[in-house]
RNA sequence: GGGCCCGUAGCUCAGCGGUAGAGCAGCGGACUUUUAAUCCGUGGGUCCUGGGUUCGAAUCCCAGCGGGCUCACCA
């Protein structure tokens, strides 16, 4: 059946192409949506009116009611919000709406509101329609602050029931799919996004106050570069040539300091082509900072006065509970450097070890997951992440890698073996990485070199040469300290979250087709445009 | 990619070879201060999909799809 699109009315849902079997309570919704515009009213109204959020309403009534004469509140006022609940009593109902600030009852008596409104009421507003209600405040016998209603409207028909009120909505993958469904039943899941919504709010500030400039770099880059992984790539059609999603900001934002800004940083998303797990997740969002004229001594102390500032502005505390774990952020965290942290997990010193052979053995004796084949830096690598990291519960940095392993930082001018490089590890989760950064450049083609040496035997981890930036250094790049932090990871750090998906709004799933669409064309359907 | 586990009503979950269940939600009824309201009645299922075993399969076996945990890889 074809319907002339330019019809004043909207299609009634019979008419439309549904290749799902709705459910008796989507039918039933769909059809008192039906049956309120043959009464000439419309389930999705364009205006509300509302006067008060269900928190000004309540605060209102809390200020003023000690000098109310009467037990209503004489204003009338309009709330609005997704039905939650309705418990009708007969004669009368009692319902709590829902909105972004809160949740308030409100009462309908038939009296007040009239027979008919009530009666309407019951008939047509379903758990999950949005409505606003006119009406006075007072305190019900049990205490509750209400809205006794004179008159209310539908301002969203809602055709899905919504999920369990008890339970809420427990099927994870539901939850991800889903996420509108989540937020709805879920006040966890609500929770989690504002912290994290603040917590980036928090680190804006921070930065901004102290004189960095943010900035936006190239998410499509005709190379990729900044750390070691596998990159997305895509075709650039105007431009005829192969493009990756980025991997890092870090060169672009280190030629940004080659061009003269002191303190720059940037809040992104960054893609790697890699495994999903509970920590990690090919999208996810970075922060860069970089600042001249400091070390890395200088930016682990930025680093914990700024983590501290955003768990006060975020959770307002510096302590945290993650996974039955006690955290305390104050200041200072210890500075352990990895030699001596894998010297008193292992016994192994590597800069005696410096065979590969014998670094093999000594790691396997203590049960290690290493090869023969493993190079020694990865085994070092291995060593950290097998018997320190775990251990790393309380806020500590760990200092000075191997060059091998930080192919962008700065040597250390005491041992040129040493890149003056640190991570801070809270609760055992890495949460960010950060150098000196290397400056030199012959030093630092020297180092791509030997990454596209790595490259060329195999390792697709290895980075690719950037000409360009080393061109950049060239020009010369002043002493610089910079700094990466996984937003996703921190945002689970303060809401003792131990899935990162759990932190990350639309988490990417396999694709399925949705139950609305079922047979209906996607964009996986060949057009003929790009097929 | 390997191992283990899960998929039953709109939602939360039982059932685990013998007629498909409960609570919430729905529908009908009672109740004018309830709040997981209460009480009476009642409709609703491709038991993820496809094969197989069996007199008989939601249940057992195989394959597939989707998901979770975990290991590997990685930040």
């Amino acid at each position: 059946m074809r319907r002339d699109t330019s019809a004043s009315s909207p299609p009634t849902w019979r008419e439309l192409p549904l290749l799902i079997e709705l459910n008796e309570q989507q039918r039933q919704r769909l059809d008192k949506a039906q049956a309120l515009r043959e009464q000439g009213i419309d389930p999705y109204p364009p205006h509300s009116h509302r006067t008060h959020t269900a928190e000004e309403a309540l605060a209102r009534f809390t200020e003023i009611e000690s000098t109310l004469e009467t037990e209503h509140d004489p204003e009338t006022i309009t709330v609005a919000g997704r039905v939650t609940a309705i418990r009708d009593m007969g004669k009368s109902v009692f319902a709590h709406i829902r909105d972004g600030s809160g949740a308030i009852q409100i009462y309908l008596r038939r009296n007040v509101v009239g027979e008919d409104a009530l009666a309407h009421f019951k008939r047509f507003i379903d758990l999950g329609d949005f409505i606003e209600a006119d009406g006075n405040l007072f305190r019900t016998r049990t205490g509750e602050v209400t809205v006794e209603v004179k008159a209310f409207r539908l301002l969203a028909k809602a055709i899905n029931p919504p999920p369990e009120k008890w339970h809420g909505l427990q099927d994870v993958e539901t939850r991800y799919r889903q996420r509108y469904a989540d937020l709805m039943a879920n006040e966890v899941t609500r929770r989690i996004f504002v912290i994290r919504a603040n917590a980036i709010r928090a680190i804006r500030r921070f930065l901004d106050e102290r004189g960095f400039l943010e900035v936006e770099t190239p998410v499509l880059q005709p190379l990729y570069g900044g750390a070691a992984a596998r990159p997305f790539t895509t075709h650039y059609h105007a431009l005829d040539q192969t493009f990756y999603l980025r991997i890092a900001d870090e060169l672009y934002l280190k030629r940004l300091l080659v061009g003269g800004y002191e303190r720059v940083y940037e809040i992104s998303k960054d893609f790697r082509n890699e495994g999903i797990d509970a920590r990690h997740s090919p999208e996810f969002t970075m922060l860069e900072f970089y600042m001249a004229y400091a070390d890395y001594h200088d930016v682990m102390e930025l680093v914990e006065e700024m983590l501290v500032y955003v768990a006060e502005q975020a959770l307002g505390t510096t302590k945290l509970t993650y996974a039955g774990h006690e955290i305390d952020l104050t200041p200072p965290w210890p500075r352990v450097s990895l030699r001596q942290a894998l010297l008193d997990a292992t016994g192994i010193d590597y800069r005696e070890v410096t065979d590969q052979r014998e670094l093999y053995e000594r790691a396997k004796a203590l049960g290690a997951d290493v090869e023969p084949t493993t190079v020694w830096p990865r085994i070092i690598d291995e060593l950290m992440k097998t018997f320190v990291r775990p251990n790393l519960i309380q806020p500590t940095f760990l200092v000075d890698y191997p060059v091998e392993l930080s192919p962008l930082a700065k040597r250390s001018p005491n041992d040129p073996n040493i890149a003056e490089r640190f991570q801070p590890f809270i609760a055992g989760m890495e949460v960010g990485n950060a150098f000196t950064e290397l400056n030199d450049p012959m030093d630092q083609l020297d180092r791509f070199l030997a990454q596209a040496r790595d490259r060329a035997a195999g390792d697709l981890e290895a980075m690719p040469i950037d000409d360009d930036y080393i061109n950049a250094l060239m020009y010369g790049m002043p002493p610089t300290g910079g700094f990466g932090l996984g937003i996703d990871r921190l945002i689970m750090l303060l809401t003792d979250q131990q899935n990162i998906r759990e932190v990350i709004l639309f988490p990417h799933l396999r694709s399925k087709p949705t139950p609305i669409l079922a047979g209906l064309p996607t964009p996986d359907t060949p057009t003929g445009d790009d097929a």
